[in-house]
DNA sequence: GAAAATCTCGCATAAATATCCATTTTTGCG
DNA sequence: CGCAAAAATGGATATTTATGCGAGATTTTC
């Protein structure tokens, strides 16, 4: 990859500019990602609003813009070989957990806890590369890190008591 | 009109058909709205399909087919009247940050909190319009407060200390 | 640490879609 | 009916979007 981080940036730019405009087409949105500082070519742009599961949705005034289907909000699921290469973020804070992990990965990870049906995780929210996990009250960081350690083999590295 | 009630009836054609099949081009609807027994031009069907507000949704596999916009299925970007309703709300939770946006902008609005790299802001989690955000373990509220002042000037009118 | 495999990206171009324009049909009205 | 205006349509074409391909960069493998 030639800068893999510069390319995550620059879809989540297009997440922005795509939730927060009118565009009609790829032209347009290539001069908002140009202002935002992700210069591009057409063609790149193309496939990444495919990535993204972006497309034009018609308006009741008969113009199309460019629309995120909410289902598309998540990625596909990754490979698990794939989850294991990349880099995530663990941070207590409180009875929460943040938890970052590769853009479009979060909602198959919050799926993966929320089917764990631990007693100490009353419940996720993920966004495109960030979970947040509430913790119960009465749970301590030894148990929660344990807990994570078996229900996410991939993270272990980055869990120390 | 040519003939008013086959026009009619052709577009009535046009969303059994759609709706029922998955096609990836116009083209492709063409051949089948010819079997149906009503023939006619790319460009009349170009112009039917805007009539119906069909557009093309991507699928999870990457391809895209024709399909009927179906309420709640997609969230367009807001037009600028909807955003100057001026529905923003910022609450504190613990050491949670709830901030509530206009219908669709919360996106943006996380994915400028996200650029500010914060050592206050842990993470964000954007839904459509609303945004959770965790703040660090030490941070108080007046300093982020400042914080989102300073990121956030729109919000201003509704940050007190 | 070098070769091989993988990934990204832009250019050029293909494919798909929308629109301009001319033509024909229908409608509305005296 | 006869005529003018409006609407519908298709061919040609403009516009928009997708993709084949190769160059260059990164990662993996041995």
């Amino acid at each position: 990859m030639r800068d893999f981080q510069d390319r995550n940036t620059r879809l989540k730019a297009i997440r922005m500019i795509v939730g927060s405009q009118q565009l009609e087409s790829q032209d347009e949105l290539l001069v908002e990602l140009d202002k935002a500082g992700f210069p591009c070519g057409q063609a790149t742009l193309s496939r990444d609003l495919k990535k993204l599961r972006i497309s034009k949705v018609r308006l009741r005034n008969g113009r199309s813009v460019y629309s995120m289907s909410k289902e598309g909000m998540f990625s596909p699921a990754p490979s698990h070989e794939e989850v294991n290469r990349e880099k995530w973020a663990v941070q207590f804070s409180g009875n929460l957990l943040v938890i970052h992990t590769p853009p479009g990965h979060a909602s198959m990870v919050a799926y993966t806890l929320d089917n764990a049906h631990s007693a100490l995780l009353l419940g996720t929210v993920a966004g495109d590369d960030t979970i947040l996990v509430v913790l119960a009250e009465n749970a301590t960081r030894d148990e929660v890190i344990a807990a994570l350690r078996e229900y996410l083999p991939a993270l272990r590295s980055k869990l120390s008591y």
